[in-house]
DNA sequence: AGCGGGACCTGTGGGC
DNA sequence: TGCCCACAGGTCCCGC
């Protein structure tokens, strides 16, 4: 489930408690989470040990953790020489798709993989004078000091239905990774024109919203909401849809993205933040979940259809 | 070209 | 209580 607005969730959750912290190592528990170049466990392990975290982001569903890059780091420079040329070099980061059941916590450091935990990494706090500009002056000793006395934690990526991936890339790999390439742009930085052009195509309008291409971040639960508040029929084609309410598809979709996120997100069965906590934006669900029920605006029960592979939910009144 | 359907998965929940 | 099965859904891939 977690689309946009929960991944967005997710990445500002764990920001600050893994910006500046270290890979003290990794452990992968099933061998299909980590794809790409990197994929292989042992070779993935190696690649993170050692990398530092310089920001969370998020790109469409995907949640990324960027690692401060090996020349304004000594310390890299170094581990990378004892690894020798393993392919490990130029790594920049690593892309999680948490799909339908994937989550991203943190732990203390006594916490224990579980069932579901596919891949757990080992983080210490890293704060101190030794990554600062002109201070690589560091020795080992003061480095070991600084490790026992530093607060560790854990970083675990769970996933039940083990469709979720990580994926660590180079600037060179993301350039060979055609989901990263083709990515749409973002639905919340998106112009009205450029909107409007992507989403005059030949298909339904359903189908084009889930499109990654097209738009990026989009799922199943605000394709329906954006469609209903809209007044939009999800099979209607994109090109028979005029340019006004295409206009308020625009102002519809962000609204409900934008107030997801302010509701840190909707939670249905799995998704949690990543505090554990559950959003609360399903209460403002309006067709999403709500087959049978009765229209929010007209009092007609709402329909549902099987359209572009999805369940979807609309009202066959009020979207035309 | 675009759409439907299958595959990938397993936890959940309804029906009996 | 317990068994069976449909269902959930993002993405890719195949075939019509």
């Amino acid at each position: 489930m977690p689309e946009l607005p929960e991944v967005e969730t997710i990445a500002r959750g764990l920001r600050p408690s893994l910006i500046g912290r270290k890979i003290i190592d990794a452990t992968v528990y099933l061998a299909k989470t980590p794809e790409g170049e990197w994929a292989e466990k042992s070779t993935f392990e190696a690649a993170v040990t050692g990398r530092v975290i310089k920001d969370v982001r998020r790109r469409g569903k995907l949640l990324i953790i960027y690692f401060q890059e090996k020349y304004f780091q000594e310390e890299y420079f170094q581990e990378e020489q004892r690894r020798g040329s393993s392919g490990v070099t130029g790594i920049t980061g690593m892309a999680f798709h948490l799909k339908m059941t994937g989550r991203l916590f943190t732990y203390d450091e006594h916490a224990q993989a579980h069932k579901h935990t596919r891949v757990a990494f080992r983080l210490q706090n890293t704060a101190g004078p030794q990554f600062h500009d002109g201070a690589r002056g560091t020795t080992e000793a003061q480095g070991k000091e600084q490790a026992s006395v530093s607060e560790q934690s854990q970083l675990f990526f769970d996933d039940a239905r083990t469709f979720g991936y990580v994926r660590l890339f180079s600037r060179e790999s993301l350039k060979h990774w055609s989901f990263w390439t083709q990515l749409g742009p973002e639905p919340l930085g998106i112009s009205v024109d450029d909107f409007c052009h992507r989403m005059q195509g030949r298909r339904g309008m359903k189908a084009l919203l889930l499109d990654q291409h097209i738009i990026a971040g989009v799922g199943n639960i605000y394709a329906d909401e954006a469609l209903f508040s809209a007044g939009i029929h999800p099979n209607t084609k994109g090109h028979d849809v005029p340019r006004a309410k295409l206009v308020r598809l625009h102002a519809a979709l962000q609204a409900v993205l934008l107030q997801s996120i302010a509701e840190c997100g909707s939670s249905i069965r799995d998704y949690r933040d990543a505090h554990g906590n559950a959003g609360a934006f399903q209460n403002n669900f309006r067709v999403y979940g709500r087959s049978g029920q009765t229209c929010v605006a007209c009092q007609t029960p709402l329909a549902t259809a099987k359209i572009a592979g999805r369940t979807t939910v609309f009202c066959e009144h009020c979207q035309r």
